[in-house]
DNA sequence: CGGACAAGCTGA
DNA sequence: CAGCTTGTCCGG
């Protein structure tokens, strides 16, 4: 008899069935199995073997084995997610299986590539910290002789390690390095985006190394000699025991899951690797508090982190009149010394689609505002008609107070941007969003596109922030952090300062310890008050935070409430927030009280505030 | 989730 | 009271 998890989002029941004889040899923990439930056939995991029998239940058999799935610690670490993100362990499960049905024999085949060659010795760090055969100039140096940043790391005890490693610098060092000590088997290595997963298992096959490409090299990972590369989901691939974990820009928002459950690949890697007993490297150029608290930082000597970092050029707007617009001076020149060299390139952010996002009247002052709700309306196309952000409404581009027809952009949008700064420095402006073709503005001179600009223009040699202040006054429990993050990413873009890299930002807040941190190339400026406000606000990591959503929220909320350890509050109708003083606490309240009927969304550890 | 079954509503 | 909708329950 097995205990079986059906894949059925909604069942949050365990059912058991007997194993057929001609099934017995393919069923283990973690096996895809289909199953009858209730007159129906429906999928589901194998997740307890040798279960005896309830009395009076006859178990129906097994009706089909669908291959493997995930091995026996990653279906247990299933089970720890499902209680730390108060979510269906289904879902998890889903994460950590195969796309497509692999079977047995799979498990047993070689990699084509020669597995078993030993890793020539050839990517250490070199006695200055230039990896060989890396022409880069500005890779990290050892932290005095012969010690390089992974022994360092290797040598802590605290789990995990973060490694602060300047945005120029080379973080598949570290990964190569890694490997160098360990071998390929049992080694995951997360990466934020699929391009960049790509790029890094082309590097490492380069050197030799055989890698499993998640996630559609499942069964090359499970086989375990090959280093296993990938996304978010990747932390969740079949290694039966880990030997070790990279995680690079460990920062980087992509690790979470936005759907419900919220599960961080981060968080699911560090109980990973606490639990196997294996080192896991948190490689980042801006550390959030929440992973540096728990562990230790190692990092690159003070000249290297400063070289790593480009020139952050702050344009302070304070005196501004708030009429002037976006474009200061200072921004005008810098545009123009750029774009004056034949093959100049800059790239401007602007978080903000759309034309205008909010219009006043020129006449009577009052703002255009949506006539069924009251939100704001923004104008999409030039001269054009009006649009709720909220509702959707349409109305002509009318002033609803006076009937005047003359409106003036009071906070322009990104494509209104591209007109202007194509005028203003004669250069021909593409915009890039989240929503343009991935291949636009990738060879432009002059880039104006929100954050998604960032990751789809590969060079530049000067990013400008044209309105940093809307990052910083994000209503976003880490708006710092991320506002830092955005930073380090334009770095990328951009290089070291001795290559000439800048980055431009235009605010009215020039003391911010982000924009300090980013200016003195040290992380620390920001990291130091961040970790003392979380501190007095009870903000993790020294409390733990969950967001109630949904008409099932209030019901769930009141039987939180009477929790021992949990401030439970109403934050407007349906939405409510519950915090208590670490996770712990959290998690097993979440799991305790019964849920409701209605609908509802339970976001742990939630991002807005 | 989705099938089974019960209770409630409608119309000739 | 058949025929239909709506709601609640429960799965091995």
């Amino acid at each position: 008899m097995v205990r079986v998890v059906p894949d059925v989002p909604a069942i949050h029941r365990r059912f058991d069935y007997s194993v057929p004889g001609d099934l017995e040899p393919e069923i283990r923990i973690g096996s895809r199995v289909r199953v009858e439930l209730h007159g129906r056939r429906v999928g589901a995991w194998v997740v307890e073997d040798d279960v005896l029998p309830t009395v009076g239940v006859t178990p129906k058999p097994l009706s089909a084995s669908s291959g493997l799935g995930p091995p026996p610690s990653v279906v247990a670490m299933a089970e720890w997610a499902a209680w730390r993100w108060a979510g269906p362990m289904s879902s998890f499960l889903g994460t950590a299986s195969p796309t497509r049905v692999v079977r047995n024999g799979a498990r047993g085949r070689r990699p084509a590539r020669q597995a078993d060659m030993p890793i020539p010795p050839q990517w250490g760090w070199g006695p200055n910290g230039v990896g060989e055969g890396d022409p880069r100039p500005a890779t990290p140096s050892p932290g005095g002789g012969s010690v390089s940043l992974v022994d360092a790391a290797m040598a802590e005890r605290s789990a995990p390690t973060v490694i602060r490693l300047a945005p120029a610098l080379d973080a598949a060092l570290v990964v190569l390095e890694l490997i160098h000590r360990t071998g390929p088997g049992g080694v995951l290595v997360l990466v934020p985006s699929h391009t960049r997963a790509g790029q890094l298992a082309t590097r490492l096959l380069g050197a030799g190394i055989p890698v499993a490409l998640m996630p559609d090299m499942w069964s090359e990972a499970s086989a375990g000699r090959s280093v296993v590369v990938g996304t978010r989901a990747a932390s969740w691939a079949p290694i039966p025991q880990l030997r070790a974990a990279v995680v690079l820009d460990a920062h980087d928002e992509g690790y979470r899951e936005e759907r419900s459950p919220t599960w961080s690949a981060v968080d699911v890697v560090v109980e990973r690797g606490r639990r196997d007993g294996a080192p896991v490297l948190l490689v980042s150029p801006c550390p959030p508090v929440v992973m540096t608290e728990s562990g230790s930082v190692v990092t690159t000597p003070r000249a290297v982190e400063r070289r790593g970092w480009p020139t952050v050029e702050i344009v302070d707007r304070t005196g501004d009149d708030p009429r002037t617009g976006l474009f200061s001076e200072r921004l005008v020149h810098l545009l123009h010394s750029v774009l004056d060299r034949p093959d100049g390139r800059v790239v401007s952010i602007l978080n903000r689609t759309g034309r205008t996002r909010l219009l006043a009247c020129t006449l009577c002052g009052a703002l255009a505002r949506c006539a069924r709700c009251g939100g704001a309306v923004a104008q999409l196309e030039s001269g054009g008609t009006l649009q709720c952000r909220r509702c959707d409404e349409i109305r002509p581009a009318v002033c609803a107070a006076c009937d005047s027809t003359r409106l003036k952009s009071l906070r322009i949008g990104v494509t209104r941007a591209t007109e202007e700064l194509s005028a203003l420095s004669g250069v021909g402006a593409v915009e890039v969003t989240g929503s343009s073709d991935p291949t636009e503005g990738v060879g432009a001179r002059l880039v104006v596109g929100t954050e998604a600009a960032l990751h789809r223009v590969p060079r530049a040699d000067a990013v400008v922030f044209l309105d940093f202040d809307q990052h910083l006054l994000a209503p976003r429990f880490a708006a710092g952090e991320e506002a830092l993050a955005l930073l380090a990413r334009a770095a990328r873009l951009v290089g070291t300062r001795q290559g000439g890299g800048r980055v431009v930002v235009q605010t009215r807040m020039p003391d911010h310890e982000v924009l300090q941190a980013a200016t003195h190339a040290d992380p620390t400026v920001l990291a130091g008050p961040e970790r003392a406000l979380r501190q007095t606000l009870g903000l993790p990591p020294f409390g733990a935070l969950a967001m109630l959503k949904g008409p099932g929220a209030a019901a769930f909320a009141e039987g939180l409430g009477s929790i021992h350890g949990l401030s439970v509050s109403r934050l407007e109708t349906d939405r409510w927030s519950v915090r208590a003083p670490d996770h712990r606490v959290m998690c097993d309240a979440l799991a305790a009280v019964p849920r409701p009927a209605e609908r509802l969304r339970v976001e742990v550890d939630p991002i807005d505030a």
